[in-house]
RNA sequence: GGCGGCAUAGCCAAGCGGUAAGGCAGAGGACUGCAAAUCCUUUAUCCCCCGGUUCGAAUCCGGGUGCCGCCUCCA
Protein backbone atom coordinates (compact mmCIF):
# COMPACT_ATOMS: atom_id res chain seq x y z
CA UNK A 1 0.00 0.00 0.00
CA UNK A 2 1.45 3.16 -1.02
CA UNK A 3 0.76 7.01 -0.09
CA UNK A 4 -1.83 8.68 -2.46
CA UNK A 5 -3.15 12.43 -2.52
CA UNK A 6 -5.71 13.72 -3.83
CA UNK A 7 -4.75 16.07 -7.14
CA UNK A 8 -6.98 19.29 -7.45
CA UNK A 9 -4.98 18.68 -11.00
CA UNK A 10 -7.01 16.13 -12.46
CA UNK A 11 -9.63 16.99 -9.31
CA UNK A 12 -8.67 12.87 -8.01
CA UNK A 13 -6.77 10.66 -5.71
CA UNK A 14 -3.32 9.34 -7.46
CA UNK A 15 -0.39 7.64 -6.32
CA UNK A 16 2.11 9.92 -4.91
CA UNK A 17 5.43 9.35 -6.43
CA UNK A 18 7.87 12.27 -5.87
CA UNK A 19 10.08 13.11 -8.63
CA UNK A 20 13.32 11.89 -6.83
CA UNK A 21 12.79 8.93 -5.26
CA UNK A 22 13.12 9.63 -1.17
CA UNK A 23 13.03 13.13 -1.82
CA UNK A 24 9.99 15.67 -1.59
CA UNK A 25 9.91 18.92 -2.79
CA UNK A 26 7.03 21.07 -1.43
CA UNK A 27 5.71 25.10 -1.33
CA UNK A 28 2.94 26.20 0.45
CA UNK A 29 1.89 29.48 -0.30
CA UNK A 30 2.23 31.39 3.17
CA UNK A 31 0.56 34.35 4.38
CA UNK A 32 0.47 38.02 3.44
CA UNK A 33 1.37 40.08 6.20
CA UNK A 34 -0.96 42.71 6.85
CA UNK A 35 -2.78 41.65 9.50
CA UNK A 36 -3.12 38.82 12.45
CA UNK A 37 -3.72 35.25 11.21
CA UNK A 38 -7.08 34.11 11.72
CA UNK A 39 -7.87 30.38 12.51
CA UNK A 40 -8.45 29.69 8.84
CA UNK A 41 -4.68 30.38 8.36
CA UNK A 42 -4.01 28.05 11.54
CA UNK A 43 -6.43 25.50 9.79
CA UNK A 44 -4.64 25.50 6.36
CA UNK A 45 -0.84 25.72 8.22
CA UNK A 46 -1.50 22.53 10.90
CA UNK A 47 -2.93 20.66 7.53
CA UNK A 48 0.08 21.17 5.92
CA UNK A 49 2.32 20.78 9.11
CA UNK A 50 0.66 17.48 9.30
CA UNK A 51 1.60 16.51 5.68
CA UNK A 52 5.14 17.47 5.61
CA UNK A 53 5.15 15.48 9.20
CA UNK A 54 3.79 12.25 8.10
CA UNK A 55 6.14 12.37 5.16
CA UNK A 56 8.97 13.03 7.00
CA UNK A 57 8.10 10.22 9.87
CA UNK A 58 7.50 8.00 6.07
CA UNK A 59 11.06 8.32 5.23
CA UNK A 60 10.97 11.21 3.09
CA UNK A 61 13.84 14.06 2.70
CA UNK A 62 10.97 16.89 2.41
CA UNK A 63 12.42 20.62 1.73
CA UNK A 64 9.32 22.58 3.17
CA UNK A 65 9.27 25.83 1.60
CA UNK A 66 6.52 28.67 2.77
CA UNK A 67 6.64 32.67 1.63
CA UNK A 68 5.92 35.35 3.13
CA UNK A 69 3.57 37.86 0.52
CA UNK A 70 5.40 41.49 2.30
CA UNK A 71 4.67 43.62 -0.46
CA UNK A 72 1.31 43.75 -1.42
CA UNK A 73 -2.10 46.56 -2.42
CA UNK A 74 -3.22 45.65 1.56
CA UNK A 75 0.31 46.54 3.69
CA UNK A 76 0.80 49.61 1.43
CA UNK A 77 -2.51 50.38 2.43
CA UNK A 78 -2.19 49.82 6.26
CA UNK A 79 1.09 51.47 6.06
CA UNK A 80 -0.37 54.74 4.22
CA UNK A 81 -2.97 54.51 7.07
CA UNK A 82 -0.88 54.40 9.93
CA UNK A 83 1.46 56.78 8.24
CA UNK A 84 4.56 54.16 8.66
CA UNK A 85 6.55 52.23 5.89
CA UNK A 86 5.21 49.06 4.43
CA UNK A 87 7.74 47.61 5.83
CA UNK A 88 7.42 48.24 9.20
CA UNK A 89 3.56 46.62 8.70
CA UNK A 90 5.23 43.70 7.13
CA UNK A 91 8.05 42.85 9.98
CA UNK A 92 4.98 43.64 12.53
CA UNK A 93 3.19 40.91 11.55
CA UNK A 94 5.82 38.54 10.75
CA UNK A 95 6.55 38.62 14.16
CA UNK A 96 2.95 38.04 15.13
CA UNK A 97 2.65 35.13 12.63
CA UNK A 98 5.60 33.59 14.35
CA UNK A 99 4.46 34.24 17.90
CA UNK A 100 1.14 32.23 16.81
CA UNK A 101 2.12 29.73 14.87
CA UNK A 102 4.86 28.77 17.18
CA UNK A 103 2.57 28.34 20.14
CA UNK A 104 0.95 26.03 17.52
CA UNK A 105 3.72 24.36 17.49
CA UNK A 106 3.93 24.17 13.55
CA UNK A 107 7.40 23.15 12.19
CA UNK A 108 9.10 26.37 10.68
CA UNK A 109 9.61 25.52 6.80
CA UNK A 110 13.21 24.77 5.87
CA UNK A 111 12.89 28.05 3.58
CA UNK A 112 11.00 30.92 4.32
CA UNK A 113 11.31 33.54 1.32
CA UNK A 114 10.06 36.78 0.71
CA UNK A 115 8.84 38.82 -1.87
CA UNK A 116 11.06 41.81 -1.74
CA UNK A 117 14.26 39.39 -1.09
CA UNK A 118 13.58 38.27 -4.50
CA UNK A 119 13.16 41.33 -6.56
CA UNK A 120 15.73 40.29 -9.55
CA UNK A 121 14.19 36.33 -9.72
CA UNK A 122 10.89 38.15 -10.39
CA UNK A 123 12.46 40.94 -12.68
CA UNK A 124 14.20 37.34 -14.40
CA UNK A 125 11.03 35.65 -15.22
CA UNK A 126 8.78 38.52 -15.83
CA UNK A 127 11.72 39.27 -18.51
CA UNK A 128 11.73 36.51 -19.85
CA UNK A 129 7.95 36.37 -20.38
CA UNK A 130 8.27 39.83 -22.12
CA UNK A 131 11.05 38.64 -24.31
CA UNK A 132 9.44 35.53 -25.24
CA UNK A 133 5.93 37.73 -26.27
CA UNK A 134 4.10 35.87 -23.77
CA UNK A 135 3.70 39.37 -21.44
CA UNK A 136 3.58 42.96 -22.73
CA UNK A 137 4.23 46.33 -21.51
CA UNK A 138 1.84 49.12 -20.75
CA UNK A 139 3.03 52.21 -19.46
CA UNK A 140 5.10 50.61 -17.06
CA UNK A 141 3.03 47.44 -16.14
CA UNK A 142 3.53 44.25 -17.47
CA UNK A 143 0.96 41.71 -17.78
CA UNK A 144 0.58 38.28 -18.96
CA UNK A 145 -1.01 37.55 -21.97
CA UNK A 146 -3.52 34.68 -21.20
CA UNK A 147 -4.17 33.70 -24.93
CA UNK A 148 -0.93 32.73 -25.23
CA UNK A 149 -0.86 29.83 -22.83
CA UNK A 150 -2.98 27.00 -24.03
CA UNK A 151 -3.44 24.82 -20.50
CA UNK A 152 -4.91 28.02 -18.89
CA UNK A 153 -7.81 26.49 -16.64
CA UNK A 154 -6.58 23.24 -16.31
CA UNK A 155 -6.32 23.54 -12.51
CA UNK A 156 -9.50 24.82 -11.80
CA UNK A 157 -11.27 23.11 -14.21
CA UNK A 158 -12.47 26.51 -16.34
CA UNK A 159 -12.36 27.70 -19.37
CA UNK A 160 -11.42 30.88 -21.06
CA UNK A 161 -14.73 31.44 -22.64
CA UNK A 162 -16.68 30.57 -19.28
CA UNK A 163 -14.63 32.85 -17.35
CA UNK A 164 -15.02 35.98 -20.00
CA UNK A 165 -18.46 34.66 -19.99
CA UNK A 166 -19.04 35.01 -16.22
CA UNK A 167 -18.34 38.60 -16.80
CA UNK A 168 -17.04 39.15 -12.88
CA UNK A 169 -13.57 39.74 -14.50
CA UNK A 170 -12.95 43.68 -14.02
CA UNK A 171 -12.20 45.22 -17.48
CA UNK A 172 -9.50 46.92 -17.85
CA UNK A 173 -8.90 49.09 -20.84
CA UNK A 174 -5.40 48.92 -20.84
CA UNK A 175 -5.14 45.07 -20.90
CA UNK A 176 -5.52 43.35 -23.93
CA UNK A 177 -7.72 40.63 -22.69
CA UNK A 178 -9.74 40.68 -19.34
CA UNK A 179 -8.02 37.93 -17.99
CA UNK A 180 -4.33 38.80 -17.93
CA UNK A 181 -3.17 39.44 -15.16
CA UNK A 182 -0.28 41.97 -13.86
CA UNK A 183 3.16 40.78 -13.33
CA UNK A 184 4.74 43.81 -12.50
CA UNK A 185 2.72 46.98 -11.75
CA UNK A 186 4.26 50.42 -12.20
CA UNK A 187 4.52 51.98 -9.01
CA UNK A 188 2.07 55.19 -7.98
CA UNK A 189 3.28 58.68 -6.10
CA UNK A 190 4.80 57.27 -2.42
CA UNK A 191 4.23 53.58 -2.92
CA UNK A 192 6.97 51.42 -2.50
CA UNK A 193 9.02 51.05 -5.24
CA UNK A 194 12.11 49.24 -7.28
CA UNK A 195 13.85 49.32 -10.37
CA UNK A 196 12.90 47.54 -13.18
CA UNK A 197 13.46 47.27 -17.04
CA UNK A 198 9.75 49.00 -17.63
CA UNK A 199 10.39 51.76 -14.71
CA UNK A 200 10.14 51.97 -11.16
CA UNK A 201 6.95 49.42 -9.72
CA UNK A 202 6.70 46.44 -7.29
CA UNK A 203 5.77 42.63 -8.20
CA UNK A 204 2.20 41.40 -9.50
CA UNK A 205 0.91 38.45 -6.34
CA UNK A 206 1.41 35.52 -8.35
CA UNK A 207 4.65 36.09 -9.85
CA UNK A 208 6.14 36.43 -6.46
CA UNK A 209 5.52 32.49 -5.62
CA UNK A 210 6.41 31.34 -9.03
CA UNK A 211 9.85 33.09 -8.64
CA UNK A 212 10.54 31.79 -5.34
CA UNK A 213 9.41 27.81 -5.61
CA UNK A 214 11.19 27.50 -8.88
CA UNK A 215 14.70 29.41 -6.92
CA UNK A 216 14.40 27.42 -4.16
CA UNK A 217 12.94 23.84 -5.53
CA UNK A 218 13.40 24.09 -9.51
CA UNK A 219 11.18 24.66 -12.24
CA UNK A 220 9.52 21.25 -11.64
CA UNK A 221 8.85 19.70 -8.17
CA UNK A 222 6.75 17.69 -6.26
CA UNK A 223 4.18 19.20 -4.29
CA UNK A 224 1.98 23.19 -4.01
CA UNK A 225 -0.23 23.83 -1.21
CA UNK A 226 -2.72 26.07 -0.45
CA UNK A 227 -5.99 26.94 0.44
CA UNK A 228 -8.89 26.72 -1.63
CA UNK A 229 -9.40 29.53 -2.65
CA UNK A 230 -6.21 29.98 -3.86
CA UNK A 231 -7.29 27.70 -6.70
CA UNK A 232 -8.30 30.16 -9.01
CA UNK A 233 -6.78 32.87 -9.92
CA UNK A 234 -3.48 32.65 -8.00
CA UNK A 235 -2.49 28.84 -8.79
CA UNK A 236 -4.15 28.91 -12.32
CA UNK A 237 -2.16 32.02 -13.05
CA UNK A 238 1.20 30.40 -11.34
CA UNK A 239 1.25 27.85 -13.52
CA UNK A 240 0.06 29.63 -16.62
CA UNK A 241 3.55 32.36 -15.75
CA UNK A 242 5.70 29.40 -15.05
CA UNK A 243 5.04 27.11 -17.63
CA UNK A 244 4.88 29.83 -19.93
CA UNK A 245 8.74 30.98 -19.08
CA UNK A 246 10.27 27.44 -18.81
CA UNK A 247 7.93 24.95 -20.94
CA UNK A 248 8.56 22.52 -18.06
CA UNK A 249 5.44 21.26 -15.57
CA UNK A 250 5.51 23.29 -13.13
CA UNK A 251 3.99 21.92 -9.61
CA UNK A 252 3.28 18.11 -9.99
CA UNK A 253 0.70 17.68 -7.38
CA UNK A 254 -1.50 20.36 -6.14
CA UNK A 255 -3.19 19.90 -2.50
CA UNK A 256 -5.79 22.36 -1.11
CA UNK A 257 -7.09 22.91 2.10
CA UNK A 258 -11.08 23.55 2.72
CA UNK A 259 -11.86 26.56 4.90
CA UNK A 260 -13.35 26.81 8.39
CA UNK A 261 -16.65 28.12 8.41
CA UNK A 262 -18.81 29.87 10.99
CA UNK A 263 -22.28 28.71 10.96
CA UNK A 264 -21.73 27.43 7.98
CA UNK A 265 -20.51 30.26 6.02
CA UNK A 266 -16.42 30.94 5.23
CA UNK A 267 -14.85 32.85 6.98
CA UNK A 268 -12.74 35.43 5.75
CA UNK A 269 -11.56 39.34 6.20
CA UNK A 270 -13.98 40.39 3.94
CA UNK A 271 -16.63 38.77 5.09
CA UNK A 272 -15.94 40.10 9.40
CA UNK A 273 -16.46 37.01 10.59
CA UNK A 274 -13.61 36.07 11.75
CA UNK A 275 -11.24 35.26 14.60
CA UNK A 276 -7.86 35.87 15.21
CA UNK A 277 -5.81 32.95 16.44
CA UNK A 278 -4.49 34.56 19.28
CA UNK A 279 -8.37 35.47 20.37
CA UNK A 280 -8.98 31.55 20.01
CA UNK A 281 -5.40 30.59 21.97
CA UNK A 282 -6.61 32.73 24.70
CA UNK A 283 -9.83 30.89 25.40
CA UNK A 284 -8.13 26.74 24.77
CA UNK A 285 -4.36 25.18 24.49
CA UNK A 286 -3.26 25.19 20.89
CA UNK A 287 -3.83 21.47 21.15
CA UNK A 288 -7.44 21.99 21.46
CA UNK A 289 -7.26 23.53 17.94
CA UNK A 290 -4.83 20.65 16.61
CA UNK A 291 -6.87 18.11 17.77
CA UNK A 292 -9.92 19.72 15.99
CA UNK A 293 -8.43 20.63 12.89
CA UNK A 294 -7.10 16.65 12.88
CA UNK A 295 -10.63 15.88 14.08
CA UNK A 296 -11.67 16.37 9.86
CA UNK A 297 -9.93 15.43 6.18
CA UNK A 298 -8.44 18.49 5.70
CA UNK A 299 -10.17 18.70 2.42
CA UNK A 300 -13.55 19.10 4.28
CA UNK A 301 -14.94 22.62 5.22
CA UNK A 302 -14.83 22.57 8.93
CA UNK A 303 -17.67 24.33 11.07
CA UNK A 304 -15.80 26.64 14.25
CA UNK A 305 -17.95 27.02 16.75
CA UNK A 306 -17.83 26.90 21.17
CA UNK A 307 -19.37 23.73 21.04
CA UNK A 308 -16.78 22.14 17.89
CA UNK A 309 -14.26 23.72 20.23
CA UNK A 310 -15.41 21.87 23.45
CA UNK A 311 -16.03 18.52 22.26
CA UNK A 312 -12.38 18.98 20.67
CA UNK A 313 -11.61 19.70 24.34
CA UNK A 314 -13.10 17.06 25.44
CA UNK A 315 -11.55 14.20 22.97
CA UNK A 316 -8.23 15.71 23.79
CA UNK A 317 -8.55 15.61 27.39
CA UNK A 318 -8.93 11.62 26.91
CA UNK A 319 -5.95 11.68 24.86
CA UNK A 320 -3.61 13.32 27.47
CA UNK A 321 -4.95 11.19 30.36
CA UNK A 322 -3.09 8.64 28.51
CA UNK A 323 0.10 10.53 28.53
CA UNK A 324 -0.91 11.84 32.33
CA UNK A 325 -0.04 7.84 33.36
CA UNK A 326 2.53 7.10 31.59
CA UNK A 327 4.16 10.12 33.01
CA UNK A 328 2.99 8.26 36.56
CA UNK A 329 4.89 5.16 35.31
CA UNK A 330 8.15 6.89 34.57
CA UNK A 331 7.86 9.01 38.21
CA UNK A 332 7.39 5.89 39.62
CA UNK A 333 10.99 4.71 37.96
CA UNK A 334 9.19 2.61 35.45
CA UNK A 335 11.27 1.93 32.51
CA UNK A 336 9.63 0.61 29.23
CA UNK A 337 10.05 -3.04 28.81
CA UNK A 338 12.05 -3.55 25.56
CA UNK A 339 9.99 -5.04 22.84
CA UNK A 340 5.75 -4.87 23.10
CA UNK A 341 4.76 -8.70 22.87
CA UNK A 342 1.72 -10.78 24.09
CA UNK A 343 -1.90 -10.62 23.06
CA UNK A 344 -2.39 -7.60 24.76
CA UNK A 345 -0.42 -5.44 22.21
CA UNK A 346 -1.76 -6.89 19.52
CA UNK A 347 -4.72 -4.38 18.94
CA UNK A 348 -1.91 -1.80 19.90
CA UNK A 349 0.28 -2.74 17.07
CA UNK A 350 -2.85 -3.22 14.72
CA UNK A 351 -3.81 0.36 15.73
CA UNK A 352 -0.77 1.71 14.37
CA UNK A 353 -0.55 -0.15 11.16
CA UNK A 354 -4.29 1.18 10.57
CA UNK A 355 -3.20 4.71 11.86
CA UNK A 356 -0.77 4.42 8.62
CA UNK A 357 -2.91 3.09 5.89
CA UNK A 358 -5.78 6.14 6.99
CA UNK A 359 -2.36 8.62 6.45
CA UNK A 360 -1.54 6.84 3.59
CA UNK A 361 -5.06 7.34 2.44
CA UNK A 362 -5.01 11.46 0.75
CA UNK A 363 -3.59 12.41 4.73
CA UNK A 364 -6.92 10.96 6.47
CA UNK A 365 -6.56 12.41 10.09
CA UNK A 366 -9.89 11.67 10.96
CA UNK A 367 -9.66 8.33 10.23
CA UNK A 368 -6.31 8.21 11.80
CA UNK A 369 -7.74 9.43 15.04
CA UNK A 370 -9.72 7.24 15.11
CA UNK A 371 -7.15 4.66 14.80
CA UNK A 372 -5.44 6.37 17.88
CA UNK A 373 -8.69 5.88 20.01
CA UNK A 374 -8.69 1.64 19.40
CA UNK A 375 -4.75 2.11 20.60
CA UNK A 376 -5.88 4.25 23.72
CA UNK A 377 -8.56 1.74 24.67
CA UNK A 378 -6.10 -1.01 24.18
CA UNK A 379 -3.39 1.03 26.13
CA UNK A 380 -5.65 1.81 28.76
CA UNK A 381 -6.35 -1.83 29.80
CA UNK A 382 -2.57 -2.41 30.69
CA UNK A 383 -2.71 0.94 33.27
CA UNK A 384 -1.07 0.20 36.67
CA UNK A 385 -3.55 1.15 39.26
CA UNK A 386 -0.78 2.00 41.51
CA UNK A 387 2.84 1.86 39.13
CA UNK A 388 5.25 2.41 41.80
CA UNK A 389 4.17 -1.14 43.37
CA UNK A 390 3.65 -2.65 40.11
CA UNK A 391 6.91 -1.89 37.96
CA UNK A 392 6.57 -4.76 35.67
CA UNK A 393 3.20 -4.04 34.45
CA UNK A 394 4.35 0.14 34.95
CA UNK A 395 6.99 -0.98 32.05
CA UNK A 396 4.76 -2.85 29.66
CA UNK A 397 2.45 0.12 29.79
CA UNK A 398 5.04 2.48 28.83
CA UNK A 399 6.02 -0.20 26.32
CA UNK A 400 2.74 0.45 24.92
CA UNK A 401 2.85 3.89 25.25
CA UNK A 402 6.00 4.10 23.20
CA UNK A 403 4.00 2.56 20.28
CA UNK A 404 1.43 5.32 20.63
CA UNK A 405 3.87 8.11 20.67
CA UNK A 406 5.18 7.95 17.25
CA UNK A 407 1.18 8.67 16.26
CA UNK A 408 0.60 11.94 18.37
CA UNK A 409 4.20 13.55 17.24
CA UNK A 410 2.60 13.03 13.30
CA UNK A 411 -0.70 15.05 14.25
CA UNK A 412 1.61 17.33 16.82
CA UNK A 413 -0.75 16.20 19.12
CA UNK A 414 0.62 16.22 22.82
CA UNK A 415 3.29 18.70 22.78
CA UNK A 416 3.07 19.45 26.34
CA UNK A 417 3.30 17.52 29.59
CA UNK A 418 0.15 16.23 31.01
CA UNK A 419 0.55 18.05 34.16
CA UNK A 420 0.83 21.42 32.35
CA UNK A 421 -2.04 20.66 30.85
CA UNK A 422 -4.34 20.17 33.27
CA UNK A 423 -2.79 21.69 35.93
CA UNK A 424 -0.85 24.82 34.58
CA UNK A 425 -3.53 26.60 33.64
CA UNK A 426 -3.74 30.55 35.20
CA UNK A 427 -6.42 32.33 36.29
CA UNK A 428 -7.86 30.41 38.93
CA UNK A 429 -9.01 31.15 42.21
CA UNK A 430 -6.76 28.11 43.76
CA UNK A 431 -2.32 27.94 44.34
CA UNK A 432 -1.36 24.29 43.85
CA UNK A 433 -0.38 24.64 47.19
CA UNK A 434 -3.95 25.64 48.82
CA UNK A 435 -4.97 22.51 46.53
CA UNK A 436 -2.48 19.87 48.09
CA UNK A 437 -3.34 21.45 51.25
CA UNK A 438 -6.82 20.62 51.44
CA UNK A 439 -6.25 17.21 49.53
CA UNK A 440 -4.15 16.28 52.50
CA UNK A 441 -6.89 17.93 54.66
CA UNK A 442 -9.20 15.55 53.15
CA UNK A 443 -6.98 12.29 53.02
CA UNK A 444 -6.97 12.62 56.77
CA UNK A 445 -10.67 12.65 57.01
CA UNK A 446 -11.11 9.89 55.07
CA UNK A 447 -8.53 7.73 57.32
CA UNK A 448 -10.64 8.26 59.68
CA UNK A 449 -13.88 7.20 58.33
CA UNK A 450 -14.93 11.06 58.20
CA UNK A 451 -17.03 10.83 54.67
CA UNK A 452 -18.93 13.77 55.16
CA UNK A 453 -15.72 15.57 55.79
CA UNK A 454 -13.63 14.19 52.92
CA UNK A 455 -17.26 15.06 50.52
CA UNK A 456 -17.40 18.64 51.56
CA UNK A 457 -13.84 19.38 50.55
CA UNK A 458 -14.15 17.68 47.51
CA UNK A 459 -17.56 19.73 46.49
CA UNK A 460 -15.33 22.82 47.40
CA UNK A 461 -12.57 22.01 45.46
CA UNK A 462 -14.72 20.94 42.80
CA UNK A 463 -16.71 24.21 43.12
CA UNK A 464 -13.41 26.25 42.14
CA UNK A 465 -12.77 24.34 39.49
CA UNK A 466 -10.47 21.37 40.55
CA UNK A 467 -10.94 17.80 39.64
CA UNK A 468 -9.94 15.17 42.30
CA UNK A 469 -9.13 11.60 41.28
CA UNK A 470 -8.81 9.22 43.90
CA UNK A 471 -6.58 5.72 42.64
CA UNK A 472 -4.52 3.14 44.53
CA UNK A 473 -1.71 5.89 44.37
CA UNK A 474 -3.33 8.34 46.13
CA UNK A 475 -5.01 11.36 44.75
CA UNK A 476 -4.36 13.70 41.67
CA UNK A 477 -5.94 17.00 40.92
CA UNK A 478 -6.95 18.88 37.70
CA UNK A 479 -8.32 22.18 36.23
CA UNK A 480 -11.87 20.77 35.13
CA UNK A 481 -12.41 21.11 31.13
C1' G B 1 -24.89 31.90 -15.84
C1' G B 2 -20.18 28.53 -15.75
C1' C B 3 -17.25 25.13 -12.72
C1' G B 4 -16.58 22.24 -8.18
C1' G B 5 -17.94 20.11 -3.46
C1' C B 6 -21.12 18.29 0.38
C1' A B 7 -25.80 15.79 2.58
C1' U B 8 -24.12 9.28 7.42
C1' A B 9 -27.13 8.43 14.91
C1' G B 10 -28.73 13.84 19.75
C1' C B 11 -23.89 16.44 18.13
C1' C B 12 -18.89 15.99 15.56
C1' A B 13 -16.97 12.63 11.94
C1' A B 14 -14.65 8.23 8.87
C1' G B 15 -16.35 5.27 4.86
C1' C B 16 -14.68 5.21 -2.32
C1' G B 17 -19.11 -2.11 -4.46
C1' G B 18 -19.36 -6.81 0.19
C1' U B 19 -23.34 -5.76 4.33
C1' A B 20 -22.40 1.19 9.09
C1' A B 21 -14.74 3.37 12.26
C1' G B 22 -13.85 6.72 16.08
C1' G B 23 -14.98 10.90 19.48
C1' C B 24 -18.55 13.75 22.42
C1' A B 25 -23.20 13.23 24.83
C1' G B 26 -26.76 9.15 26.88
C1' A B 27 -28.06 4.15 29.25
C1' G B 28 -26.65 -0.35 32.07
C1' G B 29 -22.69 -3.08 34.59
C1' A B 30 -17.54 -3.59 36.99
C1' C B 31 -14.14 -0.82 40.08
C1' U B 32 -14.79 3.06 44.27
C1' G B 33 -16.75 4.65 51.15
C1' C B 34 -19.22 7.79 47.35
C1' A B 35 -17.33 10.13 43.09
C1' A B 36 -13.84 11.01 39.07
C1' A B 37 -10.86 8.29 35.73
C1' U B 38 -10.74 3.47 33.44
C1' C B 39 -12.75 -1.12 31.54
C1' C B 40 -17.10 -4.11 29.66
C1' U B 41 -21.95 -3.82 27.32
C1' U B 42 -25.28 -0.69 24.84
C1' U B 43 -27.10 3.60 21.35
C1' A B 44 -28.24 4.40 12.85
C1' U B 45 -32.12 -2.74 9.96
C1' C B 46 -29.87 1.86 7.94
C1' C B 47 -26.63 6.38 5.32
C1' C B 48 -31.53 13.59 1.95
C1' C B 49 -35.51 11.81 -1.84
C1' C B 50 -36.88 8.96 -6.48
C1' G B 51 -35.39 5.68 -10.20
C1' G B 52 -31.46 2.40 -12.42
C1' U B 53 -26.88 -0.95 -12.78
C1' U B 54 -25.26 -5.29 -9.77
C1' C B 55 -25.65 -11.66 -6.69
C1' G B 56 -24.76 -7.39 -3.59
C1' A B 57 -24.69 0.14 -3.21
C1' A B 58 -24.02 4.84 2.00
C1' U B 59 -20.52 3.75 -1.77
C1' C B 60 -21.52 3.38 -9.26
C1' C B 61 -25.18 5.86 -13.00
C1' G B 62 -29.53 9.19 -14.05
C1' G B 63 -33.12 12.69 -12.05
C1' G B 64 -34.64 15.71 -7.93
C1' U B 65 -34.20 18.65 -3.13
C1' G B 66 -31.16 21.34 0.25
C1' C B 67 -26.54 23.60 1.70
C1' C B 68 -21.60 25.47 0.57
C1' G B 69 -17.34 27.16 -2.27
C1' C B 70 -14.76 29.33 -6.66
C1' C B 71 -15.48 32.52 -11.02
C1' U B 72 -13.10 39.67 -7.28
C1' C B 73 -8.50 40.47 -2.38
C1' C B 74 -8.64 35.87 0.54
C1' A B 75 -5.78 29.87 3.94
Amino acid sequence: MGLSVFNTLGNRKEPFLPMEPGKVRMYVCGVTVYDLCHIGHARANVAFDIIVRYLRQRGFDVTYVRNFTDIDDKIIRRANREGVASREIAERYIRAFYEDFDRMGLLRPDIEPRATDHIPEILRLAGRLVETGKAYVVDGDVYYSVKGFPGYGKLSGKNTEDLLAGARVDVDERKKDPLDFALWKASKPGEPAWDSPWGPGRPGWHIECSAMAMKHLGETFDIHGGGKDLVFPHHENEIAQSEGATGKPYARYWIHNGFVNIDNEKMSKSLGNFFTLREVLAKVKPDVLRFFFASSHYRSPIDYSDTSLAEAKAGLSRLYRVKEKAEACEAAGARASSVPEGEAFSPLREAAERFDEAMDDDFNTAAALGRIFDAVRALNRLVPANPAAETEKAGRFLAGYAVLRPLFDVLGLLREPAKDYFQAEGGHALTEEEILLRIEARRDARARKDFAEADRIRKELDALGVLLEDSKAGTSWKYKA
